[in-house]
RNA sequence: GGGGGUGUAGCUCAGUUGGUUAGAGCGAUCGCCUGUCACGCGAUAGGUCGAGGGUUCGAGUCCCUUCACUCCCGCCA
């Protein structure tokens, strides 16, 4: 027998009645009736009831231990009676009394109790983290999380995936985040980056000749920190193919992520084969690029009814005469609700930023009405057209938003799911995924006016090379596409471009001369002119993917030891300053801070 | 960098229009209790009210500054 258990502690049950055993474990609660104590002692597995009366030598040194500690207990299963049976616990029918002690581990006076479903200061859980792990449910996220990596493992080996690791130290790359820099010793004033993605190398990996490789990879971005945002590092499932185009990719990655979903969570798919909505579209209809499809609202552009002679209602007219547009949500059979939820939603709007949101609702009398403060500004036929293109019935009402499109789209979305929170039409029960696909392959920068790339610099611009114009780059799309899982952006991913010549061209544009793209991405831009094959992948995000299925709000409940906002680790004081030795060996000199 | 929220006992929180000695539950300590499983009962200890400044006869409460945590915007190809 081991010397410190002979069962854990969710083991035993009825059949071990009588048997000697010798158990380990944190003291989970003690319950004292003086004369007589009983203790849960808890692991990993699963709680047991020890019981011990005072004619026992230990009793009042067993009294007084603090919960938390460590001990091992040896002693009799016994069989409860009828009455004192925990149907709780899966140990519930048998408690264990207890013969002898031995205190393995000493425990001082907690600082945020174990046993307890009370929530806590996030300052206080990461500096015990050891302690909030115990707790049950983060625990199960932990485990959860295990088991979700190991399926996803065996899944991708099944589909014909090889697993393999790529460079945590490499090289800083100008494209997108900030990259964590790492000093070099041996090359004074160089540095290292932590990669943001194993981009390069994967595909590095397909023009060596693997055909499908994937990895659950440690992705390094300094970046600030979101509620679904690790400061610092995250996981990704990144995974790439060769001689595959779009549709390929998305079999994979929907059979990967139905098999998940379906294993580890009780929640519905909304979608087997998930809808696939391309990017302009998204931002019409949700007003975001991360649409959440469980919200059954949909936008509607109704600009062109503000040119109408009928319609008076001038401030829009005049907002869409400069350029402004007109969008629309309906909310079903809301004739009868009070004032005050449509002016909140208003008032809740403007707080947004928002310029506001006017509204009516179709009501008939004798003629089919607009009522509401703008109502009357609005004719019968004007009304009938706005219900044709709306789809809009009597009773219903109709908030509309008037802006330059860029803001339209950010408010009307945000708008969207106001509403569907006040009138409660989000499904909490079912997963709805979608692609968001033809991305575009540039932007124009706000500020800055300059022409960028929109996403993934190394997307295969859609239509034949020689019919792309590239006079015209913010029109050209990308094989570039998105999932997104109720309005959480999982991932994203991409047909790569595979031709050296097609890159210095789509790179020119936002003006990196040849010289400069060999220089920044020579790994890649080398390899690719000898014999790459076509390849593309994808790259879903591990800690959203858990966060969904443990139906938690924040990334953290599923990362076991995360940072703070400020990526501070609490517990283990990082970052913290080094010695004059360690910097002088990697050349550096601190500036003085002001 | 910007905006919102929070900060009171070890933990979770209450604290009225500014007014006596700042409270409760859990935890800790001590006592009582032989069938609990959030055991019960009683007592005790425990507070720079995040910090600094101001207004006031008087500040946990009002004002200013600042710090920490958190949520959001920016940022995240």
């Amino acid at each position: 027998m081991n010397k410190y258990r002979s069962h854990n502690c969710n083991e035993l049950r009825k059949k071990d009645v009588g048997s000697r055993v010798l158990l380990s474990g944190w003291i989970n609660k003690k319950r004292d009736h003086g004369n007589l104590l009983f203790i849960d002692l808890r692991d990993h597995y699963g709680i047991t009831q020890f019981i011990i009366d005072k004619d026992n030598k230990n009793f009042s040194r067993l009294e007084k231990i603090q919960l938390e500690t460590v001990i091992k207990i040896d002693g009799e299963v016994l069989e409860r009676s009828k009455d004192t049976i925990n149907k709780e616990i899966e140990t519930g029918e048998i408690e264990v009394s207890i013969e002898n002690f031995e205190i393995l581990g000493n425990c001082k006076e907690l600082p945020l109790p174990v046993f307890s479903d009370q929530e806590y200061a996030e300052e206080i859980r990461l500096k015990y983290r050891f302690l909030d792990l115990r707790r049950k449910k983060i625990h199960e996220n932990i485990i959860l999380r295990s088991n979700v990596i190991s399926f996803i493992r065996s899944e991708m080996n099944k589909l014909g995936f090889l697993e393999f690791q790529t460079p945590i130290l490499t090289a800083s790359s100008p494209e997108g985040a900030r990259d964590f820099l790492v000093p070099s010793r041996l090359s004074p004033g160089k540095f290292y980056a932590l990669p943001q993605a194993p981009q390069q190398f994967k595909q590095l990996i397909m023009v060596s000749g693997f055909d499908r490789y994937f990895q659950i990879a440690p992705c390094f971005r300094d970046e600030d920190a979101r509620a679904d945002r690790s400061p610092g590092e995250f996981y990704q499932l990144d995974l790439e193919m060769s001689f595959v185009e779009q549709e390929d990719v998305f079999e994979i990655v929907e059979k990967l992520l139905v098999n998940t979903f379906t294993k580890f969570s009780k929640k519905k798919l909304m979608f087997k084969t998930f809808p696939k909505i391309p990017y302009k579209d998204a931002l019409l209809k949700y007003g975001s690029d991360k649409p959440d499809l469980r919200n059954p609202l949909i936008i509607k552009d109704i600009t062109e009814i503000f040119s109408r002679e009928d319609v008076k209602f001038e401030i829009f007219k005049k907002l869409v005469k400069s350029g402004s547009k007109v969008r629309c949500i309906v909310t079903k059979d809301t004739k009868d609700k009070p004032r005050s939820f449509f002016d909140n939603i208003d008032k809740w709007t403007k707080e947004q930023g928002g310029s506001g949101l006017a509204y009516f609702t179709i009501e008939k009398d004798k003629d089919i009405v607009a009522k509401g403060p703008i109502g009357k500004f609005f004719s019968k036929n004007s009304i009938e057209d706005i219900m044709k293109k709306t789809e809009a019935k009597i009773g219903d009402s109709i908030f509309l938003a008037c802006a330059e499109q860029k803001e339209l789209e950010r408010i009307t979305g945000l708008v969207r799911d106001k509403i569907a929170q006040d009138l409660d039409l989000i499904d909490e029960k079912v997963f709805a995924f979608c692609w968001v696909v033809d991305y575009p392959m540039f932007e124009k920068d706000d500020k800055t006016k300059k022409i960028e790339f929109s996403h993934n610099p190394f997307s295969m611009p859609q239509g034949k090379i020689d019919k792309i114009n590239f006079d015209k780059p913010l029109e050209i799309l990308a094989f570039q596409y998105d999932i997104v899982c109720n309005g959480v952006e999982l991932s994203s991913g991409a047909i790569r471009n595979h031709i050296p010549e097609l890159m210095y061209k789509l790179f020119s544009i936002v003006g990196y001369d040849k010289k400069q793209v060999n220089d920044k991405f020579s790994g890649m831009i080398n390899a690719l002119s000898y014999g790459a094959p076509p390849h593309g992948g994808i790259a879903p995000g591990i800690d959203r993917i858990v966060m969904l299925l443990a139906e938690e709000k924040n990334i953290r409940e599923v990362t076991m030891f995360p940072m703070n906002q400020n990526a501070q680790d609490l517990m283990m004081n990082a970052p913290s300053q080094v010695s004059e030795d360690q910097l002088k060996e990697l050349n550096l000199i601190l500036k003085s801070k002001k």
